[in-house]
DNA sequence: GCTATTTCGTCATGGCAGTTTACAAATTAG
DNA sequence: CTAATTTGTAAACTGCCATGACGAAATAGC
């Protein structure tokens, strides 16, 4: 069972799945699901009117939510309202977990988190992988993965999966590694890899990012871009609640949008990419600076301290990432942007320019830019909640492995 | 009834509507239609094996698509292979059809496609709308679809919907034109001017040819740029099978991405927008060339006739078409780009040019940039079809309004 | 304090959808 | 002409949710 957890659905009446009454249970059985998750304690009752269907049916629904351990009933409500009160049903804190680990340029993190989004355990290791070579880099996380299972394991949580975001891009099949140049990796099949007893995920560093600030941020919209950096300059692309990825799973690639068509050569092959602007090595020449470790923190230091050369860098950056920005704005009309990762720290410096560019480019009213609260946290945390909202998406199927 | 077609229907956990067996029905009813709609003549055999249901489920769907008068039966299939031939069902050419319309710059159509995706009446009014107030144009549309219902009517058809494609940015409450610059027309209100019978969209011009390229193009992917120009440079984005329309619905701005930074100011307010070198205002004046009648056949004559100057400005339009293209893949990754409109009919000479821009600056296999095959009958049968498949998508609201 | 009202959770009943099983009809293979 | 195969349909069955009724547990009003 190493499916992909977060697999694009196949919907509208394309899918070719029959529509059959276990299929109607299963899918109810997700309703109750995502309803107490996302709206605390809740009653049957409110579940009932929450999602539609009658207390009856909710009843045998939570029955069965609670018989498999996914909801616990916490007893009865106290409210000044008059009627019977409800009996309070909240997800479970303890069954399955997601796992979320992160391959950095300079550290391998691992997490687990519970059906009700608490983080329970994690395991960190500093250091670099730069010029690595996967396996033992893999081994390494794996031991971590490990290490983060057995510390949750008492607390009664057991793995439902385990999702990888690496700074780089990742084939549509949720396995493999197509480039990752920080890591100098390329076609590597993460599922070969790792321990095969779970469903395994890996994508994009910038994609959990977004999704993170998806199912996390405090007022993130359905629709946006989480611009995210980590030497290349990645985004992911949320448009209606999920993510945008592409045939070959390698779109928000805004670090190769042409800024300046007749700029400096980049990589890719093409001339004035983004990247030539506001990319980690472009920025740290700019401002006259050498790479080496914590270069973000670095800048931001620096920064702080007012050097003019790295306020300057910064300046440009956020200009170029603001012509870049323009461009994706007026394809994809998102209802915001919001910058993760590197970006979020360096943000005081980037900001200005940034919206002084879109304002000045942009007509209509300004798409608002916020910095995301979870900072390098984003991407873990996003890729142990996959997980966990593959759980809450069909509860049947976990109950099934149990 | 005039509820919006092509609403982007709330999908996976979150859509909010109930799961009941009435829903699953329909669905049920809409993948019977789709099947039989898309692969031809098919038994009930061949249905229930495409759509994963049996037999005996299959036989009362499409009993009940039968008695709605959506399907035929055509009677026995005449086949060599073993066993009882089964009775070939096909979608009927009678009951409910899809008006399209669209307001052009230089004309407004009208034309009636049954379920079977035949067209089967039309009717059409010459003579330019630039700069008339919406009120009579939109009676001479009325009158025309008036006509063209007439004309379909001794047929056995009637309108199950009305689909308007306009040149310009429509609201997401697909009645609105918001902003259409070749007409000077702006926040206009069509559903208070079209009439009220049936159900109305109105859309993008670009989005309607985008969803013909879809749908009736020989071998379109499901992920593909539908690019078309009338002055503006509008791009469909289709991923994953339908339209990303953006918050707003202003998404696919190809014209206002920024291809040089620092070039001529443009409407928008922005710099170096694409419109400013391969809109039609922009070649015309490079090719040194006064605005007119039927501008885009001047340009396509002058050029096959070899002119220098057209050559030349055709040739800069597709680098710079190639730049804002560029950043395009870059962001959404697509499996191809389709050239429709106004484009179509200037390939030959856009193309090279595009194409050496874009293979010289996007690493990998190059994403294939085909023409549209449908030309400037695209948006209009986009319009058509979309009425059609909403009636494919959910056959059970039709009738009940047979 | 007591009764009426309101709301909650559950149970029994019923309707509806698709599955299973069986069978007659219509064709080909030999 | 018989056996094998496939189709379409009917009858019985299972599963799921809706409906309606009921007891339980709170508040509101007197």
């Amino acid at each position: 069972m190493t499916a992909p957890l977060h697999e694009a659905r196949p919907t509208g009446p394309g899918r070719a799945l029959p529509d059959t009454q276990q299929g109607m249970r299963r899918r109810n059985l997700a309703r109750v699901m995502h309803a107490v998750s996302a709206e605390g304690p809740l009653s049957r009752a409110a579940v009932a009117s929450r999602i539609g269907l009658t207390r009856a049916a909710v009843s045998t629904l939570v029955d069965e939510l609670i018989r498999t351990g996914l909801i616990e009933e916490l007893g009865p409500e106290r409210p000044g309202r008059v009627g019977r009160p409800g009996s309070a049903l909240a997800v479970s804190g303890r069954g399955p977990s997601g796992i979320g680990a992160e391959i950095g340029v300079d550290h391998l993190a691992v997490c687990a988190v519970d059906l009700r989004g608490e983080v329970r355990a994690r395991a960190v290791r500093h250091g670099t992988n730069r010029g690595r070579s996967p396996a033992p880099v893999v081994e390494e996380l794996t031991a971590l993965v490990r290490r983060v299972i057995a510390e949750a394991e008492p607390a009664g949580l057991w793995p439902a999966g385990l999702a990888v975001a690496v700074p780089g891009l990742v084939a549509r099949d949720g396995r493999t590694v197509v480039r990752a140049p920080n890591l100098d990796w390329q076609d590597v099949d993460l599922g070969a890899l790792l321990p095969g007893e779970f469903p395994l995920t890996v994508d994009n560093e910038a994609n959990f990012g977004g999704l993170a600030e998806l199912w996390l941020g405090a007022d993130t919209p359905r629709d946006f871009l989480h611009v995210s950096a980590e030497i290349g300059i990645g985004a992911a692309l949320v448009v209606d609640g999920s993510l945008l990825r592409g045939t070959r799973g390698f779109a928000g690639e805004l670090g190769h949008v042409p800024v300046h068509p007749d700029g400096p050569r980049c990589v890719c092959g093409g001339r004035g990419c983004l990247e030539q602007y506001a990319g980690e090595e472009a920025v740290l020449r700019a401002a006259g600076l050498a790479p080496g470790e914590d270069r973000v923190g670095l800048l931001a230091g620096r920064a702080a301290d007012g050097d003019p050369d790295v306020r300057r860098a910064l300046r440009e950056a956020g200009t170029a990432l603001g012509i870049a920005l323009t461009g994706a704005l007026n394809l994809l009309d998102p209802e915001g942007v919001v910058l993760g990762g590197a970006l979020a720290g360096l943000a005081p410096w980037l900001l200005p320019s940034l919206e002084t560019e879109l304002s000045r480019r942009t007509a209509g009213p300004a798409r608002p830019v916020s910095v995301s609260r979870l900072g390098p946290e984003g991407p873990l945390l996003g890729a142990a909640h996959s997980v966990v909202r593959a759980v809450l998406d069909d509860p049947a199927a976990v109950a099934e492995r149990a």
